[in-house]
DNA sequence: ATCGGTCAAGAACGATCGGTCAAGAATTCG
DNA sequence: CGAATTCTTGACCGATCGTTCTTGACCGAT
């Protein structure tokens, strides 16, 4: 049960973590993540707060002890830029990340994962409804 | 005179660069532009159009010949993570200032000034964000 | 069968978003 | 001077934002 769940847990705040990085934090709406999830709105908040607190475990799980994947780079990324100014915690948290114990990221590989993640152009994602 | 118009535009724009660089593009509102250029709403739009024409100006502007600075350094970024992905244009013109005549970005410098952005800490607009 | 408690589900909420427009002020022209 | 025209302004719009709350289906214990 317990594992389960957390299993599960982990499953869904992977899938946000997915739209975060590509879309950014102030890019992602909530009905965006209950999409992603299939997972419903008051279900969302009920285990995770706020937008922002997923936002957080996600960073945070995607920081686990493997190697830096495009991915999780893209969400340190997305961090950095959106949140850390303006949020001591995840300025905290950011940096933790690129302060571990190996030199997983430097400044010129994270130069180069932004030029890399600026040319993949994105699904155009529905700014206008046309779903038929 | 139209010389004055123009260096007036200038600086409307310069004082909208200044605000996308700090806060970002989807994290900037129209009222914030409003009230840093002191114009009044129908005036941005008459004379700028929307919120993206605004920030193609502001990103054109800051990109002059001049070395880069911090802060237009920090608009290529907003650029670069926030817009580029899904916005061919705006892709277009970030690439086209990187791939100036000379080489005055890199992925490393790129890197490093990401770094200290987020670093700096930006006064905590009241927008009744955090409070949770 | 009936209660009490749990939880998913999504309708509803106030705030704010980017964008528009009609009415008043200012200016130009006959 | 008055009519015509341009500019200024901020109230207003529908849509969407993040968040909360009501609803009702479900389940074990009585």
């Amino acid at each position: 049960m317990g594992r389960n769940r957390s299993f599960i847990e982990a499953e869904v705040v992977a899938q946000c973590a997915e739209i975060f990085r590509s879309t950014g934090y102030e890019g992602t709406s909530i009905d965006d993540l209950v999409q992603a999830t299939g997972l419903h709105r008051g279900s969302l908040y009920k285990a995770f707060g706020s937008k922002r607190g997923l936002f957080v475990l996600a960073l945070r799980q995607s920081a686990g002890p493997a190697m830096p994947t495009h991915d999780s780079t893209d969400l340190l990324l997305v961090a950095l830029m959106e949140l850390a100014p303006r949020d001591p915690e995840i300025r905290s948290i950011a940096f933790g990340i690129l302060s571990g114990v190996a030199p997983r990221h430097t400044p010129q590989s994270l130069g180069e994962r932004l030029l890399e993640r600026a040319r993949e152009p994105r699904a155009n994602e529905a700014t206008t409804k046309d779903s038929a």
